[in-house]
DNA sequence: GATACGCATCGACGAATGTCAATCCATGCG
DNA sequence: CGCATGGATTGACATTCGTCGATGCGTATC
């Protein structure tokens, strides 16, 4: 849902300088939604965390496997988790008294597919 | 340049939880060097002007084929360029009086291969 | 029930970011 | 040379973001 198809740009001619332009906005929704998932990676904290719940077997980690390695207060790896799932990157699912993430399957992948459409159109 | 491998999470044993944990810092500087790409492409402008420069024929726009699609002012516009061409996503060449800003070509591809990796782990 | 533990939420604070108006620097043209 | 034009730089400002300590909530254990 966050996954985008991607901006276009339609030409029409304009005044000036080198030829033609464009009017409308480009698919100033599609653009807003890449920039908001890819806001999500624009943190080294998030793209560890990222990481290391792919590197569990399982495809699991609790918060408390991700406190230590990234060096944040446990209130701060809270809060970036929160973003990668408001993302759609990770999922939370709560088993006993832990919170367990992991990788939403495709979200990575066809994150960089649309980035990839974004020079081939 | 700005593209990287990929954070790597070795693991070890910890106090509690659920079971193996990271000693190490999970390649931080992989990491950073990852999120600080994605911070170029973070914002909608952005994504907007690359999609645009990548649709012009020839591959080519100079800024005021840009300012009126964007919708920003000219000066926000080089701003945003001026973060594009940092990252390694743009390039920039002074032609005459006007400047033009065109796509490096592995650049968004690579940048979506390195994406991609950090699920594959 | 009381207590301990894992995790989320809240409030606060400094740092970074996006934006624009004003200005400056080139380049081309009269 | 003087002047206009395209674009970058500067300075200021509001907003967002990352971070932490303190606190709250739910779940297991005694």
């Amino acid at each position: 849902m966050t996954t985008t198809d991607l901006p276009l740009a339609p030409t029409a001619d304009v005044a000036g300088c080198c030829g033609p332009a464009v009017t409308r906005a480009v698919d100033t929704d599609a653009a807003r939604e890449l920039a908001r998932a890819f806001k999500a990676l624009a943190d080294p904290a998030r793209v560890q965390l990222l990481a290391i719940v792919a590197s569990q077997d399982g495809g699991e980690a609790c918060v408390c496997d991700l406190t230590a390695p990234v060096g944040l207060s446990q209130p701060t790896v809270s809060h970036h988790l929160k973003i990668l799932v408001d993302a759609g990157l990770l999922t939370r699912e709560q088993r006993g008294r832990w919170a367990y993430y992991s990788l939403v399957p495709g979200a990575l992948t066809q994150l960089a597919a649309s980035l990839g459409e974004v020079t081939r159109l």
